[in-house]
DNA sequence: GCGTTACGGTAACATTCGTTACGGACATGA
DNA sequence: TCATGTCCGTAACGAATGTTACCGTAACGC
């Protein structure tokens, strides 16, 4: 393998030890020396890879946003129709398993930490804004004879609410049990009038 | 004055500066010394009122789960129906204004900092699952004849939604105005059959 | 008026943090 | 075989953190 390759292995490896410490520990403990043990080498390695923390966070930031793209770039290109890619994307985008569980609270964490810092919260715009207009495009495709204001505001509220229970689940999960999730987002689709062959109604 | 009534009111003015840091600041910016400036003290004072460190964020998260829950019920109590005492308590849960806009924001620096503390997660759950039920009481309220599987659906779908857009509208005011989860809130209460009078249809 | 006591500020403590400098191990090429 | 350069672990540094001990001061009781 080219060395450059290695070197942005190394770099995806230490950014998922920072996913694991963001999602274990809390941002508290997201300290370099938690990161290094986390991915079983030293900080001597984090600190030549990366020149500082910050630029770990923001390489581990993208690196979460541009996986999440592609898984739903998948289940888009799989969906069989667009009321079903609009439901399994939205789908993907709540807690109801431990792997999206901790994806949640590893979002959680860089949301917190983008509080005081710029370009963390600058990322964290432009991906959120690109996932919106996404959410918008798949409503718009699952109705397509809606206006678009109806399409903005039905899409916010897709959006809000999988973000929303996907906070509440990560925090509580025995409250929020993954079929519980499930009923509220095929009842919302319902209710909206973009319910699917793949919602259960009862 | 009494005296513990002052050792009270130097409390909460300790747990309002840590709102202000972890709003303005962030989490990572939460120190001892950053709150007993905020408060307009030094450290010495921050310790004599709480043993430690972690005492007093726990005093600062139950403080403001305290005065939201206060205000709910204000709200609750003036609304003029159901379905707009509904709507005035979720309408609250957004962050339309600079105001509730912090309040998310520190929401959210609250529930990253719990992600490794037992007793911050604890309070987490049992504040919100009390306004999870509080939620399902005014849906039931506004619907009195929906069966309990459509209120508990209904109203997860409603508290997820606020919750969500206030995370989001609190890491990006500018694409999220005001008016925009307004539209959202009331077309989600319209959809549900659950709008009411104070909802503009157009 | 004076001793006492509670209150709060100052300064120091040990620890932990991000970061830097240094040194050894290993591969490569002549 | 040896010089060279890369890679990475080790150890140290200064700064910042939570916490503790100490000291001045102002209010209160007698």
């Amino acid at each position: 393998m080219s060395p450059s390759a290695d070197r942005a292995a190394q770099g995806e490896a230490l950014s998922r030890a920072v996913w694991d410490v963001l999602a274990q520990q809390g941002l508290e403990k997201l300290t370099v020396r938690a990161v290094a043990a986390a991915a079983g080498c030293t900080t001597g390695l984090v600190m030549h890879r990366f020149p500082n923390r910050r630029a770990l966070l923001l390489h581990a930031r993208q690196l979460l946003h541009d996986t999440t793209r592609e898984r739903v770039e998948a289940l888009e290109a799989a969906a069989t129709s667009p009321r079903a890619a609009l439901r399994g994307v939205l789908h993907q985008g709540m807690a109801t398993d431990p792997e999206t569980t901790n994806w949640s609270i590893v979002w959680l964490g860089f949301l917190a930490a983008a509080v005081a810092d710029a370009e963390l919260i600058g990322m964290h715009r432009r991906n959120n804004r690109a996932w919106r207009q996404r959410a918008e495009r798949l409503v718009a495709a699952a109705a397509p004879d809606w206006p678009v204001d109806q399409v903005g505001a039905v899409a916010l509220g897709l959006i809000a609410m999988t973000e929303g229970v996907a906070a509440l689940a990560a925090a509580d999960p025995a409250a929020y049990p993954a079929d519980e999730q499930e009923r509220m987002l095929d009842a919302a689709l319902v209710a909206y009038g973009l319910g699917c062959e793949g919602s259960r109604p009862s």
